[in-house]
DNA sequence: CGGACAAGCTGA
DNA sequence: CAGCTTGTCCGG
């Protein structure tokens, strides 16, 4: 990634043409040769390195003894002082280049190994290694680490299941929605200092409290980076995976499905795999935990699952109401089966979740209430105005007939939220607050009824009945992990709701209850899904059955030209002005992309899109 | 990124 | 042709 500015030449101790003895101190015989460091300039665009001499004064006050590799420094870059880190020490620099000193010292910064790992990183979602290296290194200068904690030796019994997975390399762990991870936690602090990552800031400052309260060392966010440098556990969200751990000795990855762990942004990096990928550098092992293990960790690791039983207990009861049978042009989306729920028969609160994720309506026949889809790609057809029904995936155009009764009228299953609201007060009898981003804390126990977008699985944390009003848009959305992503919501409202012991249930309105994802939670079976899932994926060679990046943006289709097609790759597309480049196996996807020169503008590299 | 410099546009 | 905008290149 950083190739092409640093050349690798001899070490020359002629003075280049032109240069001035400042610049290239003169070596008179006998002297040792001048250290030089390889920099990478902590500015965005800058993808290049740069070599800079240490000044002789910095023996002097040991400043030279505290550089090396990942140490934060300061360096004059076309005349403006910037940042940046030591990437590579004693390097020979290429000749005839007049070296500038370093202007200045940062204090610490990730270190050798860390490096390495963000170097991998970079190539592995084809990005630039700066956003990387920021996220890996101090928000502050730290010019020394404080003392370590004392450790504290774990007492507290642990799970014999949390035991059995740290003694595997790479473990993933399938348990109930609500069960613990604290034995797991334990066991791995036993080991040692542990890396443990959760999808969110919330959920890992709830257990960083927890594991203060039994005793043991732990930093927390990246303001603690000095206090993880120093030893004890690290725990945190995605941008931990970047923290620095003192001697580590295991990484659990609580939720390994969770999307969360995917940065938004190029690099999209997936904390989940770059843990991992830590884990077997230091030759620790690894635990990635899930309700639903993704298809991604079930083929990188060994599975363990709890006993039937156990894990029947840990869901919720499912209540599955078919809507095919109501009348489409009447029923709007809140059916029969919803009214005595809604009026508090259940229990309270009632928390009622419509998605509009997506501008696509969703169709479905006003005659026999069959929901309009492509026949070659089952996703949601979208209404165009001038009477055609048009699949979202490849633009397929078809004439408003439904496919099976051939009638000609549909119905738009949404409603404005703010109508629906009404329409559940209505039924309900009784206030319903609906909740968005920005609805005040306070207000979210005040009411029985409460409806809202997935966020409202956010924003609550207990309910004694979740309502998904039209699921399906979830399991026929296109996208490559659709079916996991509906997984992952029935999780979260199973956590909300408890399991079937204490009387949890989920009420899911759907036209597909037949589907895996529904059939799987029903009978408290994630297994069920797997199998549905693996097939298809690999019917249509989507990953983990191969390797995918999207390359957008305006020098998108020069940046295709210029890549080679070696060993199985292969480009779909342009759609909507994205290429989607294919290759059997991340190895091969990253070689291809990192070999093409890039052109200039903005280009967007996102690899495992979430979309094809 | 931001500065340097070169190549194109405009106005009198 | 000065004065300015826009584009391209490059930094040690």
């Amino acid at each position: 990634m950083t190739g092409g500015g640093t050349g690798q030449g001899r070490l020359d101790l002629d003075l280049p043409d032109g240069a001035t003895p400042e610049a290239v101190p003169t070596a008179a015989p006998g002297d040792p040769p001048a250290r030089v460091v390889r920099v990478l300039p902590d500015v965005a665009a800058i993808d290049r390195t740069f070599d800079y001499l240490v000044p002789g004064t910095w023996s002097a006050d040991g400043r030279a003894d505290r550089l090396g590799v990942g140490s934060r420094v300061r360096i004059v870059l076309a005349g403006r002082r910037v940042g940046g880190w030591v990437v590579a020490d004693h390097v020979r620099p290429p000749p005839g280049v007049e070296l500038r000193p370093l202007a200045g010292s940062s204090g610490l910064g990730p270190s050798a190994e860390m490096i390495d790992l963000a170097r991998w990183a970079a190539h592995r979602w084809a990005g630039r290694l700066v956003g990387l290296l920021r996220t890996a290194s101090p928000p502050t200068v730290v010019v020394s680490l404080p003392p370590a904690q004392a450790a504290v030796p774990v007492t507290a019994a642990v799970a014999t299941w949390a035991a059995r997975a740290l003694e595997q390399e790479r473990a993933v762990v399938r348990l109930a929605p609500g069960e613990d991870l604290t034995p797991l936690v334990l066991e791995a602090a036993r080991r040692g200092d542990a890396l443990i990552l959760l999808p969110t800031i919330a959920a890992a400052q709830r257990l960083t409290a927890t594991l203060r309260r039994i005793g043991l060392p732990v930093a927390g966010s990246q303001r603690d980076w000095a206090r993880a440098a120093a030893g004890g556990l690290v725990v945190g969200a995605r941008a931990a995976a970047l923290a620095p751990v003192r001697d580590l000795a295991a990484v659990v990855v609580v939720d390994e499905h969770d999307e969360s762990y995917r940065e938004e942004r190029a690099p999209t990096w997936n904390a989940r795999d770059l843990a991992a990928e830590r884990a077997r550098r230091a030759g620790v092992p690894c635990v990635l935990t899930s309700p639903s293990p993704s298809l991604e960790a079930l083929a990188w690791g060994d599975l363990l699952v709890p006993s039937r039983s156990d894990e029947r207990a840990g869901w919720p009861v499912v209540d599955l109401v078919d809507r095919r049978d109501d009348d489409p042009v009447r029923a709007g989306l809140l059916g029969e089966a919803l009214v005595p729920i809604l009026r508090g028969g259940g229990g309270d609160p009632v928390v009622c979740v419509l998605n509009r994720r997506g501008r696509s309506r969703l169709l479905a026949c006003s005659t026999c209430g069959d929901l309009v889809r492509c026949v070659d790609h089952q996703v949601p057809m979208v209404q165009e105005d001038d009477e055609a029904l048009v699949c979202p995936v490849d633009g397929m155009r078809r004439p408003q007939v439904c496919d099976g009764c051939g009638a000609t009228r549909f119905r738009n299953l949404r409603a404005g939220v703010a109508r629906l609201r009404e329409e559940l007060e209505a039924l309900a009898g009784r206030p319903v607050l609906e909740v968005t981003g920005d609805t005040d804390r306070s207000t979210l126990t005040d009411h029985g009824v409460y409806v809202g977008t997935e966020a409202v699985l956010h924003r609550l944390d207990r309910a004694a009945r979740v309502v998904f009003l039209e699921f399906d848009q979830e399991l026929l959305a296109p996208r490559i992990r659709a079916a996991e992503q509906a997984m992952a919501l029935l999780v979260r409202a199973a956590r909300l709701v408890g399991g079937r012991g204490g009387g949890g249930r989920l009420v899911v309105q759907t036209r597909m209850p037949e589907h895996e994802v529904l059939q799987a939670v029903l009978h408290a079976d994630p297994g069920r899904l797997v199998e549905a899932e693996s097939a298809r994926r690999r019917l249509l060679d989507l990953p983990p059955f191969s390797a995918l990046a999207r390359v957008s943006g305006p020098p998108a289709g020069e940046f295709i030209r210029r890549l080679g097609l070696p060993d199985g790759v292969s480009v779909l597309g342009p759609r909507d002005g994205a290429w989607l480049v294919r290759a059997p196996d991340h190895d091969t996807l990253s070689g291809a992309l990192a070999a093409v020169e890039r052109p200039q503008g903005r280009l967007r590299i996102e690899v495992d899109p979430a979309r094809a």
